[in-house]
RNA sequence: CGGGGUGUAGUGUAACGGUAGCACGAAUCGUUUGGGACGAUUUAGUCUGGGUUCGAAUCCCAGCACCCCGACCA
């Protein structure tokens, strides 16, 4: 991509009002852009991002057998009353359409994968299964805050899973534990995020959230310092030990919750009435477990974790680019800069290439740093001299000079 | 939803109730190019609606918007 032609405006100047540094460094460096409180577009940059993200999930989910479909955001009402969720549930965006008919924005989708699944799953030979799906939420969250972190419009992973027995969930529930786990690791974020034992909301009495340490999070936890095991704050109170090894010291972290998993049981498989015919001729419901991730809200974690007094230090496995070549100067400089842009091209590098000649050397690095990208090669007189660019990694201090020849062999190994 | 704060140009900021100014950005021209270059010439603004006043960005009322704290959080 050349920088020259990218679809973005630097903003040198802080964002006045925002507290979050996330927020404000998606902003200024191009990522991100508010439409309104709670409602982000994702600008080419963040939208490159964010499906790094969302293909990590996408072959997480898959490795767990997880087959990806996609439901609609708009509802009828009488799918929501049946789980009594129309008048229960404040978060709820309802809407009027033609004749006065009541529809709903879906904030999560049990009231649509449910009575699908009810077409589908008959019999004990269709279980277990699993399907998900990666599709924008809405939720009328009283307060929208802290940027993309917690937003009324939001790109989400839900998986479904559904099953013969408790015990058959119960494996498979292990099994997504250790793949969230695994998510967060390649977002970039493993060192800083922890299994935490939660309440399970109106699915169930307790779920494992995800919470990812940062000081920018709303959300209280304790990590128990033998295990690594956290607990929620809100059930603290009744847990004052760890409920894997019995600790009973604990420290007190602010986190953002990155992911939740539940046991939903026959919650929304008995208003659906989704039943299957067990091996003894048997109706019987069908167990269901269900696996969320926001998308905005990790990427904006993974911001609120990976930065410096300079801007965003992407990890490189979720960054809009893996290069950002520079070019400073013109003639000789550029032409050398030009075909070095073509090799990488060539060689299926995802490269950002400021070819800008109006900007200076300063303006340009501090461009860079905004951004984020991993590593930045830069070509000037100085380099070209010796048959040289420099290298720097975004997150190292010291740059290195390597000749260009050596370039391609230098970042395939990275 | 309760409370607090703030609304001035694309962004960041000034202006006692008395001519809306500065910086960055953007545009044009020229000179520049290793850590946010220089000169010249431009561009663009007081959230909306009322009120007080000779006169309102400034004071008052209402609305709207955004930010922050709390509550809430499938």
């Amino acid at each position: 991509m050349l920088q020259s032609k990218l679809f973005y405006k630097i903003n040198k100047n802080k964002i006045a009002e925002v507290e979050s540094i996330s927020h404000d460094l998606l902003v200024r460096a191009g990522f991100v852009d508010q439409l309104m409180a709670g409602v982000y577009s994702y600008l080419p940059l963040g939208f490159l991002v964010l499906k790094k993200i969302e293909n990590i999930i996408r072959q997480n989910m898959i490795a767990v057998g997880g087959q990806e479909l996609l439901m609609p955001a708009l509802n009828p009402k009488e799918n929501w009353e049946k789980t009594d969720r129309w008048n229960t549930l404040d978060i709820l965006f309802k809407l009027k359409g033609a004749g006065e008919k009541d529809y709903a924005l879906a904030p999560t989708h049990e009231e649509v994968v449910s009575p699908l699944a009810k077409k589908i799953i008959l019999s004990y030979k269709d279980l277990p299964m699993a399907v998900f799906h990666i599709q924008n939420k809405f939720r009328n969250e009283l307060r929208a805050k802290s940027g993309i972190l917690r937003t009324r419009e939001f790109m989400m992973k839900d998986l479904y899973s559904f099953h013969a027995s408790q015990e058959d969930l119960d494996k498979y529930y292990d099994k997504l534990v250790k793949v969230y786990l695994n998510i967060f690791k390649e977002c970039g974020i493993g060192k800083q995020t922890y299994r935490t034992f939660a309440s399970g909301g109106s699915f169930a009495k307790y779920s494992d959230e995800f919470q990812t340490i940062t000081s920018a999070g709303e959300d209280i936890i304790y990590v128990c310092s033998k295990c690594g095991l956290a607990i929620n704050k809100e059930i603290k109170a009744e847990n004052d030990k760890c409920p894997k090894c019995q600790n009973s010291e604990f420290e007190e972290k602010k986190a953002v919750e990155v992911g939740n998993i539940f046991k939903m049981g026959t919650r929304y498989s008995e208003p659906f009435d989704l039943k299957f015919k067990d091996t003894d001729g048997q109706e019987k419901l069908v167990i269901m477990g269900c696996y969320g991730i926001g998308l905005g809200r990790l990427l904006g974690t993974i911001v609120e974790v990976n930065n410096d007094e300079r801007g965003i230090v992407w990890p490189e496995s979720v960054a809009p680019f893996k290069v950002h070549l520079i070019c400073l100067g013109k003639g000789k400089v550029k032409t050398t800069t030009d075909k070095i842009y073509k090799t990488l091209l060539s060689e299926n590098i995802e490269v950002l290439y400021d070819d800008r000649e109006d900007k200076s050397a300063g303006e340009k690095f501090a461009e860079s740093d905004l951004m984020g990208i991993p590593y930045r090669v830069i070509v000037s007189e100085r380099t070209i001299a010796k048959n040289s660019v420099e290298l720097k990694e975004r997150s190292k201090k010291d740059a290195k000079i390597i000749k260009i020849s050596q370039l391609l062999k230098t970042l395939n190994k990275k």
